[in-house]
DNA sequence: CATGAATGAGGATTCATTCAT
DNA sequence: GATGAATGAATCCTCATTCAT
């Protein structure tokens, strides 16, 4: 038993390590990319050698992948707690604000522009991508056609889907934009969606 | 008059090269990346040595800015030539459809994509963008907000704006989306866009 | 106490290999001239990794200014024990005659004349000969002015400078002409400094 | 005849074009150095192409080595005619001064320099130094010895290599000196030469 | 003769990865 | 486990030289 909590422990440590190196890595790709960042800079970033990170990481390549898998993991969580809202338009907001873009739990647009290039290019992180696309839009799409006593929006199966790619692409293509444009004038932005969100959620008559 | 001649002809040549090494730089670009691209790559899939590249470009970092300005050309064009028409989304969707993505008249979403990505670090990037965002911002806006006897859609004034920013959000988001799912159903897409730009399009009551 | 003993085990390291690259480069740059060696061959000599070279070095112009600036230093205490001499042109000769020229402690003709033709063109290197140059004026000066009681040669304030100055040119040159005449009469050189130095160092009836 | 005439004034533009290309090489040489200057400046500053050069001359360093050759022609001939003048020191002066150092009949201290490092890593280069060196040797020896009667100085045989050794190494340490403190106190200069050549040419007692 | 476009070998530098300690 | 020195392949870029026109 000794030794099983022993085991336990090294787990847990190496659990540890890893997370440090992936935030670590995070925060030297939002600022540099996947391709500026050197390991060197990570390793200082983790505050440890070069040499203990491919202990944990069989190589740099190996990061970028969890790295975009957690990513995607955040953001299909973050877009499941939208729909528990009353206020979709007001928490579309929110989720577009981004206000510690460091913090594990958050999605960090310049990454997600990094992921989405990368996924062009290499077939692993697209079929993670479309994974990950998939899964967001089944669950908005559960959202949109549950009846309105069960908190959903009451849409016929026919819209459905329609009006969860549009809402995906609508709070996507925001974030692009909000990445580039910092200093959009909030105001007009929470007008616009309120607008653009009460249309998509509304039944068609 | 011979000396013109051969003084056109000469410069005409140069286009020529200049727009081999531009077309070639593209595709290897769009290959892999404008990390990922080396001036090799570059240089062999262009047919020419790589010494030669820098006869016309002063580095490989003054093909990826031309590159960028021409992409933000063409897309602001093609943005332009959308609300000439009657039937915007079914322009959007040609638009978002992209047959050919290497012609020299076509936006590379993919290109788009890594070339957002470098702009949340390189300034001058940065800067590349918000003037074509303004621009096509400007255009659609000018073309909401005329009246519908000219062409336009008779918005008001507050409106306007709010619209505009949804419009290309959407026109974005969906570039975004097609980029990674090619084989999103087109139908589908059509019936999204035509609700929604529908939508978009008509002053609010 | 072991970390520290461990620590300075790492300097120590660490200034042997700048040493051993230093060495090389020197060696390199006299054979082949600062340009004609390449950075290959100066790891070749120090038989070491080309990529090594820069975790002790920013980049072949730093090697280049380190070295300068020791050579200078060295060259300035060869000059500052001249006077120390009573038999100056000896002294003289002994510097001039220059055995082993690779060694730490030795000054190179050939890598002097490298650094002088570089200084017509960088401001920086030719900075550092004007404050060796004045160094070594001022030095030589210095001991011309003393009293013969102390040492010195005696002269009067007016004298000084110029002698400094005919003296040290006359160094130099015989410098650059050894290292262009290696077998130049050697009973010739010593007999002619003689009479040389006894003149300069005597003040004028 | 006409064949004939048209001969040589084909190889007068042949010389000429030498000529030029030559004079361009050591403007270009003097400003960047050997390695420094590009054929293509060199071509340009000659207003060639950088093609037609080859018609001329085999290699960069077939130019280098004919620009020596030049160089020592001239500083040759001015050595020469240091001693004709009844006022040697002042003659020195001027030789010194250089006023304009990219004419062709002058001596240029750069590239005196940049010629005296290559001699040490080229041996033809060095042969043509020690034909140079012993040529002004020679010369200034014989001008040493000649009775005054006929314009010498007329020491002694045993003196005058000496002298002539001592002579010429003041000189070049002084252009050496020179070429890198171009602001250097002229009286002092003149007057330290005066005091030093009258030395020099005076017959020891 | 003359041009200048084209070549390609070579140079400095970077960085993912390994391994002796 | 941990270090960080060491490697060497790969990258961007330059420039002497050639050759089709």
């Amino acid at each position: 038993m000794s030794n099983q909590r022993q085991e336990s422990k090294a787990a847990a440590r190496s659990r540890a390590q890893k997370e440090r190196i992936l935030a670590a890595a995070q925060a030297c790709f939002v600022e540099s990319g996947f391709h500026g960042a050197s390991m060197a800079t990570i390793a200082e970033t983790a505050e440890m050698s070069p040499g203990l990170i491919y202990r944990y990481f069989d190589s740099k390549n190996a990061i970028i992948l969890e790295i975009i898998e957690r990513q995607l993991t955040v953001a299909r969580r973050r877009i499941r707690e939208l729909h528990c809202s009353q206020n979709l338009s007001s928490r579309i907001f929110e989720y577009f604000e981004e206000k510690e873009p460091r913090e594990k739990d958050s999605i960090n647009h310049a990454l997600y522009l990094e992921i989405s290039a990368q996924a062009t290019r290499d077939p692993q992180i697209a079929e993670a991508l479309q994974r990950y696309d998939a899964a967001v839009c089944s669950e908005l799409g559960g959202w949109l056609s549950h009846g309105r006593a069960e908190g959903g929006c009451g849409l016929s199966g026919e819209t459905v889907p329609v009006r969860a790619l549009m809402l995906l692409s609508l709070i996507e293509g925001l974030k692009l934009r909000g990445s580039r444009e910092p200093d959009l004038d909030r105001r007009l932005l929470q007008d616009a969606l309120d607008e653009m969100v009460n249309l998509l959620v509304t039944p068609a008559e």
